[in-house]
DNA sequence: CAGCCGTGGCA
DNA sequence: TTGCCAAGGCT
């Protein structure tokens, strides 16, 4: 079973979202910025935030140029913000070591901060169009549906899938990234998660699931992350407080977010170890590079 | 490699 | 309301 490519991508060209970083006018550089943004967060919210940074920050080197508080700032409550502070780490080392241009190849991408198998594959199909499986959460849904015939992949990557994705790569390159892209978009607008829209998918007709009878989930079971409570939601509430403030804040400033001491000086203490906090020399708290 | 790292919308 | 989910990466 297979997927019959045409079709997918003439649905591509009718269906797709007009979505900024997919504009022929994008540099690599949007394109970059706009897959780190989009990871683990959706498009809707990615959205304001990427347009404000392509306007301030057109270059590499100029999110370089930025303190990290600045950066920190400025990605706002995207969330996972140690992804701005590797963004930032990238773009210095793309200015420094790559003549402020986006590198095209794949090892290259992936030896950058915050670039992983995802990311890297992503920027080489679709700011540089090279023919190279790009796989997330939404191709291995759509692919264990269609060709597999089952209602999900497992609940982690492996290279297994980059190779399967590998195989249905059409040609010539020029194709390739586009299927990429069109897999992606099914996965997101018709193929999803919870409730797909079957009657609304061009590849119902061979969907290798709809023969099987739709049968249910079988594989192992995927983890819960619970947030309420947790050291990442006591994170987000101190990190909160600095973005929100100019000047530096007295710790007593921070202890009220949270009511537990051990937990919030935990939380506090791995920020400033991951380098999102920084204590000034009177003692109190900021976002590092601000003073 | 399993667990951790934010945030908010939606069913 | 609560649990699931959203273009992952790092250790």
């Amino acid at each position: 079973m297979s997927i019959d490519t045409d079709t997918l991508l003439d649905w591509y060209d009718h269906s797709a979202r007009d979505l900024p970083w997919r504009s022929p006018d994008c540099s690599a550089w949007g394109v970059l910025v706009s897959e780190i943004m989009l990871q683990q967060t959706p498009v809707a919210r990615v959205s304001p935030i990427w347009q404000e940074w392509m306007h301030r920050w057109p270059v590499p080197s100029a999110l370089a140029a930025a303190s990290q508080g600045e950066v920190l700032r400025a990605w706002g409550k995207l969330g996972y913000p140690r992804r701005a502070l590797r963004l930032h780490e990238a773009a210095a080392a793309i200015a420094e070591q790559h003549g402020d241009v986006v590198p095209q190849d794949v090892p290259t991408l992936e030896a950058l901060p915050g670039i992983g198998t995802y990311t890297a594959r992503a920027v080489a199909a679709f700011a540089y169009g090279r023919r190279v499986p790009v796989v997330d959460t939404n191709v291995r849904r759509v692919v264990a549906r269609a060709v597999h015939g089952s209602a999900d992949a497992g609940p982690s990557a492996s290279k297994a899938d980059l190779a399967d994705v590998d195989a249905l790569l059409p040609t010539p390159d020029s194709r390739a990234a586009r299927f990429s892209a069109a897999l992606m978009e099914l996965g997101a607008l018709v193929c999803t998660a919870r409730a797909p829209r079957c009657q609304d998918c061009p590849l119902l007709p061979d969907c290798a699931w709809q023969r099987a009878g739709r049968p249910a989930y079988d594989g192992p079971a995927k983890p819960v992350q619970r947030f309420a409570g947790t050291d990442r939601q006591v994170r987000g509430l101190l990190l909160d407080v600095l973005r929100d403030t100019d000047e530096p804040v007295p710790k007593t400033r921070l202890d009220t977010v949270w009511p537990q001491d051990g937990q919030r000086d935990r939380c506090l203490d791995s920020l400033l170890a991951d380098g999102l906090v920084e204590q000034v020399e009177d003692g109190r708290f900021a976002l590092p590079g601000e003073q």
